[in-house]
DNA sequence: CCTTGCCTTGACGTCGGCGTCAAGGAATAC
DNA sequence: GTATTCCTTGACGCCGACGTCAAGGCAAGG
């Protein structure tokens, strides 16, 4: 099949897969026109990089998945290189949930902060007032 | 102050102050010879950016707060703007987590497969080996 | 023959937040 | 004078994963 058939069958564009074969991921035989041309393997590899760039992999990190594959594996994730990419992408998710939790916590109190800070400096708002009336 | 003094104070470079005045953020008055001239008001409308910026802001979710901060209020977020960006990054945070929470739960899945069909695979491997052998 | 629609390569644009270099002016130290 | 260190503006580089446009080739239908 040709690159726009490959594109369409996978969900992504043409210009996506000249990058991948750019890039060395995804090279492509050529027809006689000089046309690249895909077969069910190729949409198969292709599936496989769409599918961890979904996840966030970088393009680099699927490679070993790729390379798995076209090896002869079964899955993209047979091999000990991909299963290092998962591992080193568990802790990267891991440390970086750990750090947006921490700052939703922090900005959550900021923002409790300043809401209290205002109904409290509000002469008539909605929250009671207490000894503390900024104009007396 | 000059660009370079205030730069070290606030841990950022002067590349960055003029970056921020570029953007009409920071603007600078002038001292005689051209050089920009800041003050210890400058110093604490940049640690406002940078505590946001720290806390992964855009630099435009910062402007309501340097911009309230510069209207003589007591704090950048006591002005409903910066409030608004508060909340909104609170919801983005949260629906990037829940999407990184759910991505890590998937590749711990997959690695957890990938590894359990690694050990069934490898003949003499760790995992007792069943009637599933690839070669009989 | 001509149009349409696919394909080719090449090259520049995008986004954010600066880094880095270049060429030259200004203030201070010696 | 000159050496140093600060300052100025301007402009290009970077990163990742493509988008988008340009100029032109190839195949098929009418």
């Amino acid at each position: 099949m040709r690159i726009g058939e490959l594109a369409e069958r996978a969900g992504t564009t043409t210009r996506t897969l000249r990058y991948y074969e750019s890039r060395g991921l995804l090279p492509a035989r050529r027809a006689e026109n000089g046309y690249r041309s895909y077969d069910e393997g190729d949409l198969r590899l292709l599936q496989q990089i769409r599918t961890l760039q979904d996840f966030g992999f970088d393009l680099e990190e699927t490679r070993p998945f790729v390379d798995c594959l076209r090896a002869g594996h079964p899955a993209g994730d047979s091999c000990p290189a991909s299963l290092a990419v998962y591992r080193r992408k568990l802790d990267e998710l891991d440390a970086l949930i750990g750090q947006l939790r921490s700052v939703r916590a922090e900005v959550g109190v900021q923002l409790a902060r300043a809401e209290l800070e205002a109904s409290a400096g509000l002469p008539g708002g909605p929250a009671p007032r207490c000894e503390l009336g900024g104009q007396p």
